[in-house]
DNA sequence: TAAAAATGAATGAATATTCATTTTTTTATA
DNA sequence: TATAAAAAAATGAATATTCATTCATTTTTA
């Protein structure tokens, strides 16, 4: 094991940590101390990592974005049709949300709060390019809705969201048939 | 001005500093003593009113929902169609999310994060039954989807919260024109 | 004049960050 | 290859600050 994978390690682990502790307790609940005792590193050594806690916390974001997007656009094709391409989009942000539940959570607590600074917010937006490609097509297609794709986004994509919430709140199970009707509502919202 | 109203002002006052600082800065940068001098309070003052931190935003948690609720459900008339009904709720729904938008994104702020303890959270849900029965009845009649209402809720209701959030941030205004497209959507994803 | 409400200053606990050392790793030399 | 010096990484304890909460007084109300 090199000296960057040993750095690598640590890291992630810090990573980890923040991720896990932020998700249980909250930010406000989440001192670089616990989060160093988490990660079995001392606290000092936090900051031959990160410069900051928010500077720990944005980077965090970001390193869980890329994970995400990096995911979710793996398998996507763009030589298919509007809908299969959708559809491949969108099944593997609901496996995503599925499987990495801690990831989505974090997500989710970051884009509805003011924890992220900025910058590194937009920086995460930027990734989602390729959807808002797609749904470009279909709209000249005439097979999405001409509307705002803030208004695409929030009826088909973010629901997944709400959806892997309950689900974590132990109110509602996201089994293999609800995410095929969740799909096809997605579909049937912005659809023409 | 009786002694009630005084303390009934001054309580007031603390619960509107309590949202516009959460919301600007989150719970974690949001001190006990910034709360008060926004008030224009001894932040001794502020335990004569609430027990302490955790006890004061759960308590404007329950009055912001209870705000939200009462002013959603207040033109609401179950003698209509369904989807009536439905547009009733939903453009109430989505005008204060437009017109109060600050109580709506500590609401989303609250729903998101563990900052509100969980009776407070389970207290606040309770509020929503008109709709729940008005998809009972939507699905008996075969004119809702007969899925689970943590989908619909998902899907038609929540995406509201996005946009409103998308427009908090400047990326999007929510025109008349907009709204009724939102609506439109919201109710083809819920639509038999 | 008694009771209630409000206060500013004090208190003590937590917390982010830094620092003086120690431990580990790398490099240079024989 | 073995060894020692240098560099890098890691640490636990210290620091200085911030913060929630309390308390002794003062102000307001009844």
């Amino acid at each position: 094991m090199t000296k960057l994978q040993k750095s690598i390690d640590k890291r992630n682990a810090l990573i980890k940590a923040t991720i896990e502790l932020v998700n249980n307790n909250g930010f406000h609940a989440t001192p670089m101390s616990k989060i160093a005792k988490m990660a079995n590193v001392s606290p000092a050594t936090i900051y031959l990592y990160f410069e900051n806690k928010q500077d720990l916390v944005n980077q965090t974001y970001l390193e869980v974005k890329t994970k995400y997007t990096d995911f979710v656009f793996n398998t996507y094709d763009e030589n298919t049709s509007i809908k299969t391409g959708f559809e491949l989009i969108w099944k593997r942000i609901a496996e995503f949300n599925i499987n990495e539940c801690e990831y989505s959570f974090f997500l989710t607590q970051c884009n509805n709060t003011p924890i992220i600074d900025e910058p590194s917010r937009q920086e995460g937006i930027k990734h989602l390019q390729p959807l808002l490609d797609l749904w470009k097509r279909g709209k000249d297609e005439g097979v999405i809705k001409p509307i705002s794709d803030y208004i695409l986004y929030a009826y088909s994509i973010n629901p997944i969201s709400s959806l892997m919430m309950a689900q974590k709140l132990g109110q509602f199970q996201l089994t293999k048939a609800n995410t095929e009707e969740a799909f096809l509502t997605a579909w049937d919202s912005i659809k023409l």
